[in-house]
Order: C-alpha cells, then sequence, then structure tokens
DNA sequence: TATGAATGAGTATTCATTCAT
DNA sequence: GATGAATGAATACTCATTCAT
C-alpha cells in the first residue's frame, strides 16, 4: 500500500516497522496530542492498524515506549555530561538539550504526564535519570557554581517548566525558551541567594497529578 | 430530578442555572480535565444534558466561558495591585495569585490551552490581562525591582511555567510551586543581570501550539 | 429511519423503544446466538446503537435482561399450576410449558449459560424458580404420580436437557421435543424404579460450566 | 520457539504436527469453548501459526477434524458393542461412554452444533455413527429389552440431551449425568409404555439449528 | 425553558487468515 | 514445510449534540 525498500528478512522489516511507527507516532502525537487515534499513526507509518498492536499491545504500551526512547536519550546526554570539567557548564548544557528536546518532542510531555508513565520501566527511567541528574547537580553544587538548595529533582522538574513557559507561543517563536532558560540560569547559578521555600521534592514522577487518580 | 426551591422567574432561573453550570463544570474540569463528559457536569449542576447545551451551544463554549472567568479574575487582580505603592511586591503578590489560581485550578491551564482560546473573546480577555499586567511590570522596572528586560507577557507566560514546574508533584506537595516561584523570583527581581538571550514574546495567546492546527 | 406510530410522551417512547429492544434482542440471539452484534439488534428494533446502551449499559445487561423476562415466565407458569387439584398433571404441564419456552426461544438456554447468569438478579430468579418447581415436584410426589426420588432441581434441569436433545433437529422438526418430553414423563412418572443414583444436584446455576472459571 | 527432537523426515514431522495440533486443539477448545484463537492452539501445540493453517485451513476444518475423530471414536465403541450378546446392556454401554465422552469433552458438542458439521465428512460420519446405532437399537428392540418405538437417531439424540441436562452442575457434580441417564433409561428400557408421540427425528445432523443460518 | 431519549460518528482492540522469508 | 509479521474486517462501547415532548 506503500512504497517501501524490500526488506531483507521479516526480523529486519519488523525492526524497520517498529522503528517507522515509532517516529510516527512520536510525529503524530507530537502534534495532534496524545488523543490522535490509532489508526492514524498506522497510517502514517504505512502499515496497517494490526501492526501497531502487534508490536505495541496497547495505546499505553506505545506511549511508554515513546517516552522511554526519550528519557533514554536524556540519561544519555547527562552522563557524557558528567565527564565534564566544568560542571556548572555540565548542568547548562543539560538543561539546554533537555529543554529543546521537549520544545522539539512535543508530545514528550504529554506523553509522560500519563498513566503510561506509570509502568515500572518508566519509572525506572525517570528514576535513572533522576540519579544522573542529580550526581550533575552535586558535581556544579560542589564546584560553588550552583546554589546550594538546589537538587537533581529540581532540575528535572525546571525542564518542563521552562519548557511550558514558552509553549504557548512556540509557534511564532521556536526558541523563546532560550529565553526563559536563561532567567531560570540566573535564579539558579547563584550563590548568595535566601534559601528557597519549601522543602525540595522527592521522587518526581513526573505524572501529571490529573492522572494519578 | 433534583428538588429544588420553585424559580422566582424564568430569567431568575436561567441566571442561576448557568451559574450552577459554571460552577460544576470549574470543579469538573478541574478535577478529571477536560476530557470529562459533558453529562457529567449536567449532572453536578443537577440539571439535564440538555440544558447544558442551552447555556453554552458546545462544549468548547463552556470551556471559554470558564476560561474568561478566571481570566477575569486575574485581571481584577491585577488592577488591583496596580494601585500598590512597592510594585514589585505588587507583581510578586499578582504572580503568587495568578501561579496559585493555576494549582489550585487544574483545568485552567488546559482550559486555556484549546481552541475555546482561539475565540476573540478569550483572546480580548487574554491581551486585557497582558495590558495589565505590562503596566504592572513596567511600574516595577522603573521602580528598578525588576530586570529591565522583563515584559509583562513574559511574567503571564511564567505564570503557567512556574505551575507546570511543580505539577508533577502536585499531588504529594501540593505547596512545590512556591518554591519555583521563588527561584523565578531570583531570577527575575535582579538588576545586574546580563540581558536575556531572544527577544520578548509578543502577544502570548496563551494557546498551546499543539492545539491551533 | 423507520416508520412508527407517533410516540405519545418521551417516556412512553422509551418504554416502547425497551420493549422492542428486547424484542429484537431475543429474536437475533435466538436465530444467529449470543455473537450477534449490538449493531444488529438495533438494527432489527429500527433504533441507533446508542440507544441499545441507553437501555442497557452493556450487552451482558442486555442478555440478563432477556434471561430475566424468560425466567420469570417460567416462574409465572409454575405459581399458576402451583393451584391445580392433580399436580402430576400440573407438573407435565410446566415442563411441557418450559421445554416449549426453551424450543421457542432458542437463545434461551445459551443466554442462561453465560456471565449475565452470574449477576444477582439472576441468580435470585432462577432460585426464585428453583423455589417453585420444588414446591410443584413436592405436591406431586405427595401425591404419588411421581417417583419418590425426583426434586424440583432435577426437573429445571431436564427442561434444559430435553430441549437440548431435540435441539439438533428443530429446524426439520419444531415439535420434536414433545417426543423426548414424553420419554421423560415415562421415566419421571413411575412409581416402582429403582433409585437414581448419584444425589440429586443443589442449586443448579444454570450456568454453562463452560463460562465459570 | 519449542525445543523438538528433530524430526525424521519432513513427513515424519508433518503427521506429528498434525497430531499434536489435534491434541491441542481438542484440548484447548474443551477449556475454553470454540472461541478460543487459534493463536493459543499453535501455542499450545508449539508450532507457528501458520502451521495451524498449513494443517487445516481454516478453523472451521479443525473444527471438523475434531469433530470427526471424536464421532469414529464413538461409531468404534458403537461397533464393538455391535458383537455384544446383551443387546440392551450393550445399548446402556453405548450410550454410558457416549454421554461420557460428551461430559469429559466440552467441546464435543460445541464442535458438533457449527457450520463445521455441514461439511460433507462430518455429515457422512454422523451418519455412519446413526447407522451403526440403528443396528444396536434394532437388536435391542429383537431381544425385547427396548421399547418398540425407540430408533438409533433417538438414542444419538439423547445422548446430547443427557449430557446437557447435567451439564450446568458439571462444575460441582461431574458425575451428574449418571443420574440422567439412568432416568433416561427407565424411559426406555420399558416395554409396556404408550408409544410416543411425534414420528421419530431422521437423519438428525446433530447441528445446533441456530448455526445453521 | 427544561428534560432526557435518540443519534451516530469515532476509538481501541481482537483475531482469522495471508504471505514473504 | 515452518515461521511469525502484516493485514484488515469486525465489535463493544462512549460521548457531543440534536430534538420531540
Amino acid at each position: 500500500m506503500v512504497e517501501r525498500a524490500a526488506p531483507q528478512s521479516p526480523r529486519a522489516d519488523m525492526v524497520r516497522n517498529r522503528h517507522l511507527l515509532l517516529t510516527a507516532a512520536t510525529e503524530a502525537f507530537a502534534e495532534g496530542g496524545v488523543d490522535v487515534p490509532m489508526g492514524e499513526i498506522a497510517q502514517r507509518a504505512g502499515v496497517a492498524k494490526g501492526t501497531v498492536f502487534r508490536h505495541f499491545p496497547s495505546k499505553d504500551e506505545l506511549l511508554a515506549a515513546i517516552a522511554l526512547r526519550l528519557l533514554g536519550q536524556l540519561v544519555g546526554t547527562a552522563e557524557r555530561l558528567l565527564e565534564a570539567d566544568d560542571a556548572g557548564e555540565a548542568l547548562r548544557e543539560f538543561m539546554t538539550a533537555g529543554v529543546q528536546a521537549l520544545a522539539a518532542d512535543r508530545a514528550f510531555r504529554e506523553v509522560i504526564g500519563r498513566p503510561s508513565a506509570q509502568r515500572p520501566e518508566v519509572r525506572d527511567e525517570i528514576a535513572r535519570l533522576g540519579g544522573v541528574v542529580e550526581a550533575l547537580t552535586t558535581r556544579a553544587r560542589e564546584q560553588g557554581t550552583v546554589r546550594d538548595d538546589i537538587t537533581g529533582t529540581d532540575i528535572v522538574l525546571l525542564l518542563g517548566g521552562i519548557h511550558q513557559t514558552a509553549a504557548p507561543v512556540l509557534d511564532q517563536q521556536p526558541q523563546a525558551w532560550r529565553r526563559y532558560l536563561a532567567l531560570a540560569f540566573d535564579g539558579l547559578f547563584t550563590v548568595d541567594a535566601r534559601t528557597l521555600p519549601h522543602r525540595p521534592p522527592t521522587g518526581p514522577h513526573l505524572t501529571d497529578p490529573r492522572q494519578s487518580a
């Protein structure tokens, strides 16, 4: 139904389809929100509806897979930056990459704030991200470039918040998030600030509370 | 189906019903997100489904009405604070009130990020909010308590972003937004910061771009 | 979409539709088994799919309603026959009516052997039927026209069995069940038979065991 | 996917697979009814789905094969019993075996009452069973142990009916069918009964009429 | 004007069957 | 011959919206 390079083996074709689907789904969700019908994703990927379900037994599972992939990328970035000399700069870079990822992939946040995020694999990955970012933050704190009272969890949460700040104008000004990221940096990378109120959150599940009931 | 005091006049009953509906809908959307069925709103308001549609020809219209009311409240708050002596403190108060409103009413953001927000009335109200906040910000800027490069639009956008930062932990820590609000203040109420990158956004429609297609 | 007498009131129309649906469903299930799509039932009743679900929130509920109606009729028949002088004759009449009901309404048995039968209301009605038939049987036993070792539960179970015996030829010979009913009578209405093996079953749920897992 | 001894020859493997499938399918259908997915049968047999379809071009064909095998067993039993001296006792034994087969293999009846039963091969086997049982019955009739007006077809039909009588309590009382079999014997093995009403059915296809449309 | 019954388009998911490897 | 990935028709159920009373 859709022209396609001849697959080398069923296995190869399957891998290809899985990739196709993940890409199509990420795009589709990005454009239309999580409510896009599974059928549209199938169409975009150029496969039949049944194929979507063969690869991802339910919409939730598909959403989880997307979230996992995105989280994995962030974790990778953070891990790489753990090696950098200038921890403060590394943290800035991580946040920049993180917000950019959210901006580029608008489905991410919506995908994260879903029952899919309740899946153990997703929670685990979130926890993993939290751990790495905590390390990143600790190093920066030790180097005295970031304020004392900021935690890795704060950083992770801020990613979403900063992106969200600019989201309403994302269409007209796709780079506006840089402005608010800089603003956040100004609040973050300061040493002589008064201690922030409210104890730092722990274990953010990145789960939209609306869905947790 | 629900006993009720006899209405004084048809007109009075209608006004009453409209109010009932708005309240019920605000609550319902707050608790369940914008996906709560119209039927549930009718039930909560103690009226029949048809009545909901008589007052609000479509779900979208209802959503718009809610957004309008909430925006109106924010505008009111901002206008009141325009009278304050300490403009910086006033701005802080406005932002606190704004984020709190978002935190308390989880539907607000979702309601705002919808085609309903495209309706002229809503856009107008958003513009009005922008105007008042701009004034508020200008005064603070003039008093030298807020950095030079911050606009009213920035402030309005930040409301959503700050709320969103804390949203993932809203369940467990309903006050966490205060932490991020304080962090934002630290970035905002500083005078000797380097100028923020990216030109300030104009005319944010507060519309989630995802929905604009 | 379907010609129909003008309804007098919404309420009247609803009652009418409920009846229409029940009838259509009974027929549809009778002809096609419980697997007929809900859509077909809607079509047969001349209503939209949604209407079926308004009246019966799930297929199961519809099935239960049908079972209930049929069971109720049987209970009524049994109760009426409790008044008869000749208890043996009354029992024969009841069984005749029962098997005939099953023969006429082929869906009955299938409907009964379903999770729908697990619903308390259905179980209750089955229990009620069991009670009345037990009384009927006891009277016949006391009058010495039915063998000593037969219980009301046996009778109820036999209804299904007798019907089933003739079911394979129901198409070609719709009255064949009379033959096997007579055969059962010959085994039943005898006094000098050896006691039946196996203790009499108690509390038949009329539930197809296949479904109980 | 399932380790297995290396096949001796393609041909041998096929035979083996066919057997595996038939067994797995019989079990699966027995436990879950005819609605078990083909995939589960493949899994149980330890082969891929495609293999099932290579052996049995359609689910119906598979069902037919099972029915055929079971019918064949009954025919075998009947043929063997044709040799017995006491024809009445032989008939009892046959019926006992028949009902027991149905009770033990809950899928049998369901399998039989299906379009699959329409297949010529199945009809032929049913006819063959009818013939043998007719002979069995005739002999018993001639020996004066069974009533005059009973035919082989009646006997075959009764198998299903007797089983069905006890089916609703099969879970709790797996042997209850013996009770109703005895009851049937009491009606059957009597000489001075009034002639049964309704002419004896001929050529039962053992097909549930519900499915024939 | 309020009611709530009817409508019907829309959605996730299942499963027999086909077919490329 | 076996495999298992892809297909796509089919189905129960939801919900915004309409409309007769």
